[in-house]
DNA sequence: GCCAACGTTGGC
DNA sequence: GCCAACGTTGGC
């Protein structure tokens, strides 16, 4: 069972590489999604041990660096918290729309490979990150596009 | 700030 | 089930 690559995206004022890097163990919760096409990868798709790019959006949006998933999907219980802006109302505990995992950060890139800079690669004209339109803030990633972004990291 | 792309909601 | 209206995402 080989592992899997994926990409995470995050608004950077929100949560960011560096508080990733600041964490506890360097890990935190990746809760909050609330699309289904990115529910279903996280709750049926994705196994600890998988690694994923830390992807900044908005904001000087690129690839910031990589990450490791150290525990795999299980209910994000910010939806039922009335005062948390993730709330929401619509879901049961019995049984849960959504869903969490948790991220150790691997590494911080020396500098960040911004997204006008990975349009300019050759071989990653297929990457859903790039696809005109994409917004899903959970994207899988194919081994070649994973090896060719590290391969540009350092 | 603009706006294209996309997802969700709700009337019918 | 269709689709218009609306809200959100996110690049530029």
């Amino acid at each position: 069972m080989s592992e899997k690559y994926w990409l995470l995206k995050t608004e950077p004022e929100t949560f960011s590489i560096d508080d990733l890097k600041n964490s506890p163990k360097k890990t935190t919760t990746w809760e909050g999604v609330r699309n289904y096409q990115a529910r279903n990868m996280i709750r049926d798709e994705m196994s600890r041990g998988d690694l994923v790019f830390i992807y900044h959006s908005v904001k000087d949006p690129g690839i910031a660096g990589i990450g490791k998933i150290v525990r795999e999907g299980y209910p994000d219980h910010f939806a039922w918290d009335p005062t948390h802006k993730y709330f929401d109302p619509k879901t049961k505990q019995e049984s849960p729309t959504w869903f969490m995992i948790d991220v150790q950060l691997v590494k911080k890139f020396r500098s960040p490979l911004s997204l006008s800079f990975l349009r300019e690669q050759p071989g990653l004209e297929g990457m859903e990150l790039l696809r005109k339109g994409s917004r899903l803030s959970v994207q899988p990633v194919r081994k070649k596009e994973w090896d060719l972004i590290v391969d540009l990291a350092e």
